[in-house]
DNA sequence: CTGAAAGCGCTTACAG
DNA sequence: CTGAAAGCGCTTACAG
């Protein structure tokens, strides 16, 4: 190795490297990088004159190298169905904050909800060698323990796995679903639809478990409609649903996107909220405080979830236990002005 | 190396790699990366025997490895303000539909549109060594064309760089602002405020020019009011200049988040759209359309900017001409029912 | 058509 | 407190 004395050309030759610290610092690799990971005992003279060697010629860290000597890269892998629906974004921006802070990078994959896209997200996940992985499984994902084990790490998010007791990190689904149901049977009406997503989706189940309850209670028919749960998709069920019962006086809707298409719905066969129908929304928008009228709607804790979600991979990461199974967040209901008495 | 005729313990000795395929196939590992790379000459027998053993000890690639000696990474960095700005969630989506489809993987960092952490997620991509750069760069970055130069290519996305000729994605921001500020005009609006984002973003100042332009030709004032174009922002901006100056009889808005803010301001101030305030917004997304009254708004061609976008770093990675300049793809403005003359 | 050798940039034991 | 050696998993020349 030639020694470099000037820092200009070991810029510009292209591959700065520790070797081309050392050599300009005068000290073996080893010293570099003790001074750059400051682990170890340094003296302070060798440190200033490696730091000054590292401005000298520009250098920047290969976290390529570095992950291949640490068998493992310092990375999450985040894997969720779509980030354009705004819960997922809220969620990733969330969960990076978290993990930066702890010097993890986050790597976002969307699987579009399609198994084989997920499949090929995972496997791109795994050729990195994360740190650990979040996945929000997609509809009717069959993956296994085994399966998931080859990330060493993960936590599942919003969305379970049937039949799989790993960490999770989920809402109150039923519950709060329950509730939601309950102020519309509380308002009078007896002919309410849940527009819901994925007959398959753990969350659908979940929400839909929540409705069938207070229905049964109430001594109600339930009346769930099942959507691909894009606003589009539920745009068309909502019409279909509301040509083939026009009795039905009440919805309450799966999630943000799931609520659009509902109002966007009415909207085509010139229906008015809440006169027509009332309506109960899941997961809160801006938007919908200041529609007209505010949709009443189902509040998911999304930031409190993903600073849990990356909390559990921290420890599993740093090796303290988690517990095999659902970490639930509470929803709340927001009442606000979309809910009136059937007509 | 001993040889491994068990896929069994293979597959839990935890390190699984070309080594381990090629010990069971008999072969070297010259031979498995061949196969596997698809690249050079294989015989027919060999190639099933490797893929067979590959099959057998459930080998896995290891990326970092690859990159290492590759000296690059098949990944594109996409450095943005804030992923639950929609703009950028539906960005995002269409690059990554595109550059998936040629095998590279897009790496989503948040700069929340602050310098110093604009700084530190562009040390991270840099070291990860990735083959491509898509920058929308933060508010009064100063970026050189030398500190982009360590990317080897970039494009700039959405925002461009004062003094920097780099290869760009836009929208035909000043136009489509002025023919929004015109529609105002055209039904008798004097009194028109803009409400931007902040003054030194680039999109403030080509969507203030096409504002100023319309209203300097039309002989009115230009009332632009400075936000950080979030909707919290924007709402509090909108009440403070609506209380300021009652005689404002209409808005054009700067993007997405900061209609919301105007909406909720309006709100806030018991004043309805378009009786009290007519507005353009800016940024099309689903709910302006069942709005009461539905909004009009520039549509941003958001999945052609994405999908342009993703072609011109693929261009420039395949060592394909790209010019060093802004791409420009055309927005629309969707007339609605937000407009009245002002009373 | 296939293999032995070398090395990408870094860091982990192991010596001094 | 510091250094010489080795190796993480892969692929690129270079030989046969």
């Amino acid at each position: 190795v030639a020694t470099l004395t000037d820092g200009v050309d070991a810029r510009s030759s292209g591959s700065v490297t520790v070797k081309t610290v050392a050599a300009h610092a005068g000290v073996s690799a080893q010293t570099v990088s003790r001074v750059l990971r400051g682990s170890g005992y340094v003296s302070p003279a060798t440190r200033q004159n490696v730091l000054a060697a590292v401005d000298a010629v520009g250098y920047r860290p290969n976290a390529v190298g570095r992950s291949l000597r640490a068998a493992k890269t310092p990375m999450v892998g985040l894997v969720i169905t779509d980030i354009t629906n705004p819960f997922y974004a809220s969620l990733h921006k969330a969960i990076e904050a978290v993990l930066r802070g702890c010097g993890l990078t986050l790597m976002l994959l969307n699987s579009d909800d399609d198994l084989e896209t997920q499949r090929q997200q995972l496997d791109l996940v795994s050729s990195y060698r994360p740190s650990g992985l979040l996945l929000a499984p997609a509809v009717e994902s069959s993956l296994t323990k085994e399966e998931l084990a080859r990330f060493g790490n993960y936590v599942l998010v919003s969305r379970l796995l049937p039949g799989v007791d790993a960490p999770a990190v989920v809402t109150n689904e039923q519950e709060v679903m329950q509730e939601a149901t309950q102020a519309l049977l509380a308002a009078g009406h007896r002919r309410i639809m849940a527009v819901l997503g994925p007959a398959a989706a753990s969350t659908t189940r979940r929400r839909e478990e929540g409705y069938r309850t207070a229905m049964t209670i109430a001594g109600c028919e339930p009346l769930p409609y099942y959507t691909d749960q894009t606003a589009s998709g539920a745009r068309q069920a909502v019409k279909d649903a509301l040509r083939a019962r026009g009795d039905i006086t009440a919805a309450v809707a799966f999630n943000g996107p799931v609520t659009e298409g509902i109002l966007a719905g009415m909207r085509d066969m010139n229906l008015h909220c809440p006169q027509d129908l009332s309506l109960v929304g899941f997961t809160d928008a801006p938007w919908m405080e200041f529609f007209q009228p505010p949709i009443t709607v189902v509040r998911q804790p999304v930031e409190a979830m993903g600073e849990l979600a990356a909390r559990l991979i921290l420890d599993l990461i740093d090796g303290r236990p988690v517990e095999n199974k659902p970490h639930v967040v509470p929803s709340r209901l927001l009442m606000r002005s979309s809910i009136v008495p059937p007509s």
